[in-house]
DNA sequence: CCGTTATAATTTGTATACAATAAGATGAAA
DNA sequence: TTTCATCTTATTGTATACAAATTATAACGG
């Protein structure tokens, strides 16, 4: 996984990036340079790097001179979190249709859900396979800008998901359902296949107990 | 436009990037961290920090201990931005008619597009004003994460407008057509004015005399 | 006891020193 | 001349020192 000659900047990069995704460092968290540091022996050179990086990717905010904080989760982030979702994966989902690739794709598709299925003791490794899932359906476009920001942004979904269950839907439920979806995928069902996707992870935009904007 | 008590790295990084769009820094440029830190009067410090963010949004591509160049701008670029472009746009555009508020946005555009009209003696500025009319139709998604992600691919587009003026159609013809699309919007009719927006700005993915990848 | 102000400690921003890697130059041998 | 190896130089990555700003603490007066 971690590979060898990589630079600190980047290990400090994914190692703080997955305690903010599995909540070992919860939303509102203070982190300080120095607590980061310690925790991963390395200098603030490569720390300030990677915070940087978490920075632009709005996982950690910060003003100047402020001590910085793992972003809250708001109401306003759930919702404009599945508003881009459904631009994004209602075009991708129109033109794998349209393409005539949905047998292909309900087999690519398939293969993630599986995956899903397995994680399913694990919430956190089930919405990381449930974000493999949602890049699947993206890849139509071939496009490395939008696989690029799709990650990034789904990325804040898995910290989402491991608070509010889907729409108050479980796992196994969940699972179930996208296991209808690719049936109905197979057969050409570009409505059916698309409602299910939508009742399940496109939310209503109201649906969490969390903090409000 | 510079305010006071800014930190020296957000400087560097508006200064560094305002080169790169305008081409004084051009794509395949060898940039290196002595000669930024020359020309900008400061240490390699907030001068790193800033190279970092323009990694991150794409407009310098470097590897492990690798000197970094101003990124290529290839074929597949200029694809993925349209088709980017597209995706939001043409949900966008949906929205506003199906929201009943095209003639509000009629205003809105129209006055971006004076200020094209007004910008258009300087190819850069002109570029900058056109991005800003783009954004004025995203804006409808009233969505923070949209807008960022859109800013951040637009300003390519800045670069790439610079080189191959829009299908080989020229600033003043470009306008008078926006002109057109805002009375077409302004009328309710959607699919003449989309029509025009797509002919002006969505290329054809093989339109340019650039590198290819 | 409460609020205000001054002071100390912590924290981030910046500058510089050092280490590791890559790029280029030099020179010898075929 | 060409080619390969070695050495020098330049450049990026990392660590540390210092400055500026914030935050916490303590002292003081009401």
């Amino acid at each position: 996984m971690a590979e060898k000659s990589m630079s600190l900047a980047v290990q400090a990069y994914e190692r703080i990036k997955h305690n903010i995704l599995n909540l070992t460092y919860p939303p509102g968290m203070t982190l300080t340079e120095t607590m980061l540091t310690g925790e991963l022996n390395m200098s603030r050179s490569p720390v300030r790097t990677a915070i940087q990086m978490l920075q632009t990717e709005g996982l950690i905010v910060s003003d100047y001179y402020k001590s910085m904080i793992v972003k809250e989760i708001t109401d306003k982030d759930i919702h404009e979190l599945y508003q881009l979702r459904e631009i994004f994966e209602g075009g991708a989902f129109k033109l794998i249709f349209s393409s005539g690739r949905y047998e292909e794709f309900s087999y690519r598709i398939e293969e993630k859900v599986v995956r899903m299925c397995a994680a399913a003791a694990d919430l956190y490794d089930w919405e990381v396979a449930d974000t493999a899932m949602h890049m699947e359906i993206i890849s139509i476009f071939e496009n490395e800008r939008i696989n690029r920001i799709y990650e990034n942004n789904l990325s804040e979904l898995i910290r989402i998901g491991q608070y509010s269950i889907k729409n108050g839907m479980g796992i196994s439920k969940t699972n179930e359902n996208l296991k209808k979806m690719v049936q109905y995928m197979r057969k050409g069902n570009y409505e059916k296949a698309y409602a299910i996707l939508k009742a399940d992870h496109f939310g209503t935009g109201k649906d969490s107990a969390l903090k409000g904007h």
